[in-house]
DNA sequence: ACGATCCATCGTCGTTCGGCGATTTAGGGC
DNA sequence: GCCCTAAATCGCCGAACGACGATGGATCGT
């Protein structure tokens, strides 16, 4: 129940992990975990290989509707995507963009 | 000339990469790195592997205050390291913290 | 001792962040 | 159609960020 569809299939990221555009884009990917109920998020999705939607907000003691502020910087950030279910929204984990993530920061 | 002093020379770091604590300090690091300037001083300071001080200020089309705010934060984060070099200030990576957040980061 | 240089700090300004309650939007169930 | 629930969005607020110029403190050269 409730899993995000198929990830859109990337192959490996071709784009280079250094240069001005490496380093704005490191940059928003750290913004987007430079904080800590953020980073809360990103664990709670990576441990339930499920998704989930708003048992978030009951995790987090946060309201409502500044969990979803988070959620949407991060998926902005291409660090999640939310699919639709119904009346809920599935968030996951965009594996595809934390793999970038972590290939930018394992370039410094 | 102007090298940065030895490393404080630490083992292997033992603290967790999981729990709350290492929340709060992935998100700190994470927002040390959030701006493309201070992802570019880094890179610049990993390049040479000498220290330089004020080329930096040279480099960045930025103010020197405001070059000098940004070593500020990275420094307060523990990802660099500024030693006095008679009237100049030697900045170097801490690589300790570095590899801190990297280990943080790969264990999203 | 003096001036010059390097860097840090201060004060200011506009912008963005982070939080919340309140409201709107979108589906599902009856 | 109507309500109920889930989630997004809006509006507001105080706090923090990011930039700058100006000022201050330390050190070197002369």
């Amino acid at each position: 129940m409730t899993d995000c569809g198929a990830e859109p299939l990337g192959g490996p990221d071709l784009r280079p992990v250094e240069g001005a555009a490496a380093d704005a884009e490191l940059a928003a990917l750290a913004k987007a975990l430079a904080h800590p109920a953020r980073v809360r998020i990103l664990r709670l999705l990576a441990r339930r290989n499920t998704c989930i939607c708003g048992e978030i907000v009951d995790e987090l003691d946060l309201a409502q509707s500044t969990v979803s502020q988070h959620l949407k910087i991060m998926k902005n950030a291409g660090l999640l995507r939310g699919d639709i279910d119904g009346p809920r929204v599935c968030y996951c984990l965009d594996s595809r963009g934390l793999r970038r993530f972590k290939a930018l920061a394992g370039s410094l």
